[in-house]
DNA sequence: AAGACGAAAGTGGTTGA
DNA sequence: TCAACAACTTTCGTCTT
């Protein structure tokens, strides 16, 4: 038991906030942190996920009105394309009568008729704006959808645009390069979704998606680093209804996977699910493989090899 | 009856000529 | 551009608890 090390996550940056109103379901502690950033409540002293997937209740990216203006200091240069009326916006009509029907003095009609000419040019000015404000809005339900903390939100905005300076938008659909700058976030930020995951909430197949990452990782040159198995083990133990125990003794036996080299050019979520499944067996938790395949995307089977593998590696490890 | 195991064939993506 | 290739999936039969 001594070799079990709990993790504690503390308070490293100003993403996390306490939230005293809850107390921990495993120690009671009320010490208890709200970690934006991840989009995790956490126990801050013992570690447990209390929950995830939060709801971003942040304020809108639109804004109608100066003053809603002022409220949005969450964000940064994206908010220039997010300020749109989204085609809400008065359209003077063609006629030359005011509203009582009556024609218009000579004067006023000349002063309606540069106003239609102005509408006009702004309007055909701004169809990249119109895909942004698209954008965005999709970006913000599927983020909403899923759970995602704003800052990754944020992040996958700006992702987006510099895909649009790219001319990306001419060969890829707005959704797809939404749920892509999206994935893109979340690896950055090491909280990785599946690529199955954010396809389904969005409206594109998983195929698309990952044609569509792939292209904006090569145009928008960026560095986006490898997503590894122990960033999805907080996630799946929870799902799982785990204890903190078990995704420790999961992580230490990645570590020990990583060090081996056996984790290389294998699907991390797979690499996870093998992880969990004998760290439960170890910790008197187990689950069956077919829980475990299903919260974390994959089968039975590669579940089975990653395992067969991982325990032909411990029993060298043991023998030394 | 459910879970675990493994073989065999199929699928989609990567790589290197 | 195409073929070889590795990883993963699907399917299905068998063994174990």
């Amino acid at each position: 038991m001594s070799d079990i090390e709990i993790e504690r996550r503390t308070k490293t940056n100003e993403d996390i906030s306490f939230c005293r109103e809850i107390r921990c379901n495993e120690c009671g502690s009320l010490n208890v942190v709200c970690d934006d950033t991840r989009g995790e409540i956490i126990c801050n002293d013992c570690g447990l996920v209390i929950e995830e997937h939060m709801v971003d209740t942040g304020p809108e990216w639109r804004s109608y009105t100066a003053e809603e203006r002022k409220k949005r200091d969450r964000v940064g240069s994206p908010m220039n394309y997010s300020i749109h009326d989204k085609g809400l916006s008065t359209i003077i009509g063609p006629e030359n009568r005011d509203s009582y029907g009556n024609n218009l003095a000579p004067r006023r009609r000349a002063e309606i008729y540069r106003l239609r000419k102005w509408q006009r040019r702004t309007r055909t000015h701004s169809s990249r704006d119109r895909n942004l404000i698209q954008a965005l809005s999709e970006l913000d339900r599927l983020a909403s959808q899923m759970g995602i903390p704003k800052s990754i939100k944020e992040e996958a905005a700006i992702i987006y645009r510099k895909a649009l300076e790219k001319k990306m938008s001419r060969s890829t659909s707005i959704e797809s390069l939404v749920a892509a700058s999206l994935y893109a976030a979340c690896r950055i930020r090491q909280i990785p979704r599946t690529l199955d995951e954010i396809a389904e909430k969005s409206h594109i197949s998983k195929k698309q998606l990952g044609q569509a990452f792939r292209l904006l990782a090569r145009r928008v040159n960026m560095s986006i680093p490898l997503s590894t198995p122990i960033d999805f083990i907080p996630r799946f133990a929870n799902d799982l209804g785990l204890s903190v125990s078990v995704s420790s003794r999961a992580k230490k036996l990645l570590k020990k996977a990583k060090e081996a080299g056996i984790t290389a050019g294998k699907d991390p979520t797979g690499m996870a699910a093998a992880a969990l499944y004998i760290a439960g067996i170890l910790e008197d938790e187990r689950r069956t493989q077919r829980e475990i395949a299903r919260v974390a995307r994959v089968t039975e089977v590669t579940v089975r090899n990653r395992y067969k593998e991982l325990v032909k590696y411990l029993q060298i490890a043991v023998a030394t």
